[in-house]
RNA sequence: CAAGACAGCCAGACUAUCGCAGACCGCAAGGUAUGAGGAAAGUCCGAGCAUCACAAGGCAGAGUGCCGGCUAAUUACCGGUCAAGGCGACUUGAAGGAAAGUGCAACAGAAAUAGACCGCCUAUAUUUUAUAGGUAAGGAUGGAAAGGCGGAGUAAGAGCCCACCGUCUUUGAGGUAACUCGAAGAGCCAUGUAAACCCCAUUUGAUGCAAGAGAACGCGACGCAUAGGUAGCCUGCCUGUCGCAAAAUCGCUUGAACGCAACGGUAACGUUGCGUCUAGACAGAUGAUAGUCCAAUACAGAACUCGGCUUAUAGACUGUCUUGCUAA
RNA sequence: GUUUUCGUAGUUCAAUGGAUAGAAUAAGCCCCUCCUAAGGGCUAGAUUCGGGUUCGACUCCCGGCGGGAACA
């Protein structure tokens, strides 16, 4: 994921906390707001998923790449954080790809149809994509 | 063959597509090579480096404590001595001083740093036995009982005397030394504990890269000593001080570096030669997918940098040695 | 990242190197009561782990494990 999509600010972590929509299921919480900066997204992964460091690595570097796949798909206006809970530990990659977009089209946040070399790569399973709706 | 002891080594490899970090090349598009560990961990020791005055003197406090070597440095590494444990290979050890002083040693036991409960012997009285004295060989208690064991000696006993062992003093030989092996003499008087206080020797200023440096710089408070300057106290030295708000650069990776070879050394390690540049972030870089080989990946992620120690660790592999059994 | 402190019954706390490790409360059983509570009696239950020093260790020393606190 490139430097410009990244939220470095500790400012807009905390604006996105008081003020965004957040959505959440068995393994990741979404937090998202329109902010004065373009598309940047954020990942937090606490000591309470795992306490070793190298889980904990696993676990960011798995979530940076499904959303970076995701990235052409978004609405761009928005900013957004990705919180890790603690089944993430133990999921593999497809599971937290398929829950980033369960919730990603959950908070309706999806721009564009996603195309099939995509799904396929990211093991996007049908029931998925079917609940996308756009406005 | 079985059971062990010690030492060492590896820590998956490769291919394709997409993706990240800093570096280099390029006007740009883009390209090129490189990119976590043996413990990166714990932060238990030792240093470098930085600031506090160029950290100086004294007290207090703290660490260390057989000998030699190695090192930038260490009590922690290497080799040895001694002690303890093991049939053995081998392992473990903060291992100076108890004859400077103080404290403590529960319970048991007659008595715990000095001693007569039972016993033994002698004397007196005497039916049993009692009283007085001698005696530490025997019993009983204890972690520890007054050097051990044997002889001589005695009323019974006793280092009272003798031999051997132990202890101390003097001394000879070996060893760099700790110490070892002897000789002579003395004396058997003085228990243990210093990871109790302590004594002796020796080391030690504090704080840590969020240290700090330079540049830039906003607001507020106090006003020259009864204050502050990162040392518990004293001496000494220096100085305007404090609080709040908010960012970037440097420090930041060429180093007591790593690899290979030769030489010296039992070893730790050292010397020389050749070669290499090998993470440097700051919301914090190694991932995703597919495939091949394979018996198969455990513990686990750099944050200023090194040397050691400790702890976690799947699956193996290699070498040397010990004990027992069997066979030749 | 740096510094520092603590660990004793289920819980809250005691214990000078020498106890069978003590108390309160909670738990179980019994008594009391028509029943419950209160009260009384009895029972079981612990030194974070591994080494060392010592005749003897909850206590002293070393190392590990786990928790808390401070700085920022």
């Amino acid at each position: 994921m490139q430097k410009k999509y990244r939220l470095k600010n500790g400012r807009v972590f905390s604006y996105l906390h008081r003020k965004g929509e957040s959505n959440a299921n068995k393994m990741l919480v979404l937090v998202h707001a329109p902010s004065k900066y373009p598309l940047k997204a954020g990942f937090i992964v606490s000591k309470k998923v795992d306490n070793r460091a190298v889980i904990r690595n696993k676990v960011r570097r798995r979530l940076r790449e499904a959303f970076r796949a995701l990235i052409p798909y978004l609405k761009d206006s928005e900013n957004y954080i990705v919180i890790a809970r603690e089944a993430c530990g133990k999921a593999n990659f497809e599971e937290i790809a398929n829950s980033l977009l369960h919730l990603i089209i959950k908070s309706n946040l999806l721009a564009a149809r996603i195309d099939d070399d995509v799904a396929q790569r990211l093991k996007i399973k049908q029931s998925v994509l079917d609940k996308a709706k756009f406005d």
